[in-house]
RNA sequence: GGGCCCGUAGCUCAGCCAGGUAGAGCGGCGGGCUUUUAACCCGUAGACCAGAAAGCUGGGCGGAGGUCCCGGGUUCAAAUCCCGGCGGGCCCGCCA
């Protein structure tokens, strides 16, 4: 089909007394495209089932042959084989036949049958048009490759890149096992507020909107965790959110403005509890989806298998340092650290000696973690929320989780005393002004947030937190480079076309005589 | 915020460095083909704008311009070189 050339095949199906949209309102099916895959499987070739079935789906493939046709039919479920042929389906079908396009949504009835070279397939004896494509579809073999094009018209992205659109519909499927899995352990699923007047839980810059009602600015929420540690101390002792979260930074393969966090709080328990709960929920959750604990992806051009057998491997940061780059950096002063880096090529103008540590660990370390690896015992000083580690407060006991190179989870026993809240949230104020980052206007700065202190003030029991990014995890899972990947829909600037109805005033003009929508 | 790369037919791309008639494959259209699965074979048109629309006609008598994302510039001559913009991607800094 070419939009502008010759005219239009509307026409065509317009002379058979089919109109796309005014001929087929709805289309009963019998079965799904899956349900035969597993249901027919026996067939030998040349072989026909007695069973009749209707299914509906979009056209993904044509081979014309002649008085026989070929077609690919996607339902949604899978894939399968459509057999087209004269002597069956008669002349005046056959005229629709060979109107067909890539694209075009049909209903088809129809035996199944496997074809002589062994594809199992619908030798179809009635075919409906349920609805027609306008546009082109990119082509079979290279799909669609412009990057531009992938995102700005992401639904061929996700309909013909298979690795998208499994990615896309497992992540449900992930969700949803980790709902039934934090359900089967008591815990209830909350609302946190989206709309915030204090953003916390997190140190990125927010974005700002305007609320009419109360005539002021508010905040998109950066993070959950405030929140539903107030859950806890409502005595909701086990809670959790998959939530959208809003950080007004930069985009990168590994970053987008909004992305999607499970939050997961349990009181009475410490950081090595929720270790053990995350390493479970998340391989029951691949065990789902995949059928077993290992899952081969590609991850920088190679295949390999990640293992998310429980337990994983648990390693502290600065052994981890130490392994990766062999670099001592335990017992180390401010200034030596500051020298090492600078000697590693690092720049680092932070006054905190955590945030050095922790450049360090990402350029030796992160990138070697492949198989699933719990981080350990970060320095305190850059974890304010965390509780500092029982044996040594100049730690904390915060967890990282690490798959694929990429930092999927963090995690740790929450703080929960008001008057070190307090301290630390100043201390993080103070470096947030003296910090050198130019950020423009204060509403980049972490924020006191007394409100949340006061809660706490009313007691919160030891509890312990993870947050766990999903869009990462199928990245990862699905061995997808770029974040927006794995997103459905991602912001595109709208950019300059026609449609249908701009470039063919005679189709528009026959709707707008058929319906009558000029007499308003 | 800094740096790099890409934008050519519906799709995937070549041509650009070393300026000189806009190319290929797929797809489209016409024909053939009842077992293909990137089907195959033969033929053919198409790149801007306008005329509602295919064919077609006009913009186009001389010159210029138009049609290689857009707009300028250099040049006898620009898809190609230079400058600016738009759209997209990647890397660094920051955030998960």
């Amino acid at each position: 089909m070419v939009l502008m050339s010759e005219k239009h095949r509307f026409w065509s199906f317009i002379a058979l007394n089919m109109d796309p949209y005014l001929t087929e309102y709805r289309y009963e099916t019998s079965t799904t495209v899956s349900e035969i895959r597993s249901r027919y499987g026996y067939l030998n070739n040349g072989e026909e089932a007695g069973d009749i079935h209707s299914i509906a789906g979009r056209i993904m493939g044509l081979r014309r042959h002649g008085k026989i046709v070929f077609a690919v039919l996607d339902d949604g479920t899978a894939t399968i084989q459509l057999v087209f042929r004269y002597d069956i389906l008669g002349e005046n079908s056959w005229k629709v036949v060979e109107l067909l396009n890539i694209g075009d949504i049909i209903g088809v009835k129809g035996k199944p049958i496997r074809t002589l070279r062994g594809e199992l397939s619908i030798l179809v004896n009635e075919l409906t048009v349920l609805s027609i494509t306008w546009r082109d579809y990119p082509e079979k073999w290279h799909g669609l490759a412009d990057t531009d094009k992938r995102y700005r018209l992401r639904y061929l992205d996700i309909m013909m890149n298979e690795r998208v659109r499994k990615a896309i519909t497992s992540m449900y499927r992930i969700e949803k096992s980790f709902r039934d899995f934090l359900d089967s352990k008591g815990f209830i699923e909350i609302h946190t507020p989206k709309l915030q007047s204090i953003y916390g839980g997190a140190l990125a810059r927010p974005f700002t909107t305007k609320m009419y009602s109360l005539d002021k600015t508010v905040y998109l929420s950066i993070a959950p965790e405030t929140y539903l540690k107030r859950a806890i101390i409502a005595n909701l002792y086990r809670v959790y959110e998959i939530a959208v979260c809003f950080r007004n930074e930069d985009i990168d393969a590994q970053h987008y403005p909004e992305f999607v966090q499970i939050e997961i709080y349990q009181a009475f328990a410490d950081w090595n509890d929720m270790m053990k709960l995350v390493e479970e929920m998340i391989a029951y959750g691949i065990k789902n989806v995949f059928g077993d604990y290992k899952v081969e992806v590609e991850h920088n051009g190679n295949r390999i298998e990640l293992d998310f057998k429980p337990p994983w491997r648990r390693i502290s940061i600065e052994e981890a340092v130490e392994n990766y780059s062999g670099i001592k950096v335990r017992g180390k002063s401010y200034e030596e650290l500051i020298g090492i880096a600078k000697d590693l090529g690092i720049e680092v103008d932070d006054p905190r000696m955590g945030k050095i540590i922790e450049k360090i660990f990402e350029r030796f370390a992160e990138p070697r973690l492949v198989q699933p690896t719990y981080v350990i015992l970060y320095p305190r000083d850059i974890s304010p929320l965390a509780r500092p580690y029982r044996n040594d407060p100049n730690y904390s006991e915060r967890f990282e989780l690490f798959v694929g190179s990429l930092e999927i989870g963090n995690g740790y026993s929450e703080l929960n005393n008001p008057i070190i809240q307090y301290y630390f949230f100043k201390k993080e104020e103070d470096l947030r002004f003296k910090s050198s980052h130019k950020f423009i206007g204060k509403a980049e700065y972490h924020p006191m947030d007394k409100d949340y202190v006061r809660a706490l003030e009313y007691g919160m029991p030891p509890t312990a937190g993870v947050g766990i990014g999903i869009y990462r995890l199928i990245m990862v899972l699905f061995g997808l480079p770029s974040i927006k990947d794995v997103i459905p829909f991602t912001i595109v600037e709208p950019d300059e076309f026609k449609t249908i109805a701009e470039t063919h005033n005679d189709i528009l003009k026959h709707y707008i005589e058929n319906l009558h929508l000029d007499k308003l």
